[in-house]
DNA sequence: ATTTTGCATCGCAATATTACGATGATATAT
DNA sequence: ATATATCATCGTAATATTGCGATGCAAAAT
């Protein structure tokens, strides 16, 4: 079909997945790594710094914003992106939370 | 156009995005969590354990095999999945190094 | 008032993902 | 040999994602 069938998990996991989808495009990556690091934060600057055309850009930017972990203040003709702290510390907890998960005892 | 042009990101940031991938499902971050805590390995036992068909959960193992963070093991007629230790701490530290990247210093 | 700047959104095209029934493959059990 | 059990793959359908040109919109500058 193509549509996740997301009312099936648990909160926790749809969460988790799109706490992944922030992560899950290269550019989006570089985005938040750029954003991360403060080295970038006016949309333009972004988009110098990418390899995409400016409207691919600002679509990224719109799922980061959908999930949450980014957010943008708008300093006309300016908008300046940055990290939301809550959620970028969500994502931190939820990924160590499953990462702490393994324990390392072979079993096949 | 739908492919995403991981030509013209970089190496460290394809495999982010590909290792993002594996948690960007609710089912993938459920299958993950059972085989973390060793609660599944059975793919049938998997199969049991989610609102899914047998062909669908078997398309996500697969799906997480070609990122490597699984692997499997045939014990005839069934087969036996568990994480992949050396992936699982690369995704581990990846995830770590970008959230570590991150210094609370308001800037917009 | 018109122009320019910076960004969002629309519309389109192409590819990717999700889901499942049906079928295939393989090895054990009868 | 046939049946059963377990899992992978194929084929199909529906929805999602990715990318960009073109356009829209709001505020500043001229």
């Amino acid at each position: 079909m193509g549509l996740s069938k997301s009312e099936v998990f648990s909160e926790a996991d749809n969460r988790m997945a799109d706490l992944a989808k922030a992560f899950a495009h290269p550019a989006r990556v570089a985005i938040l790594r750029l954003l991360a690091q403060r080295k970038a934060c006016v949309c333009g600057d972004l988009v110098d710094e990418l390899p995409l055309s400016q409207a691919t850009v600002s679509q990224h930017l719109k799922e980061l914003k959908r999930i949450g972990i980014i957010q943008g203040s708008i300093d006309p003709p300016r908008v300046c992106y940055c990290i939301n702290e809550q959620v970028w510390e969500e994502a931190e907890e939820a990924f160590g939370g499953v990462f702490a998960l393994f324990s390392k005892v072979g079993c096949c």
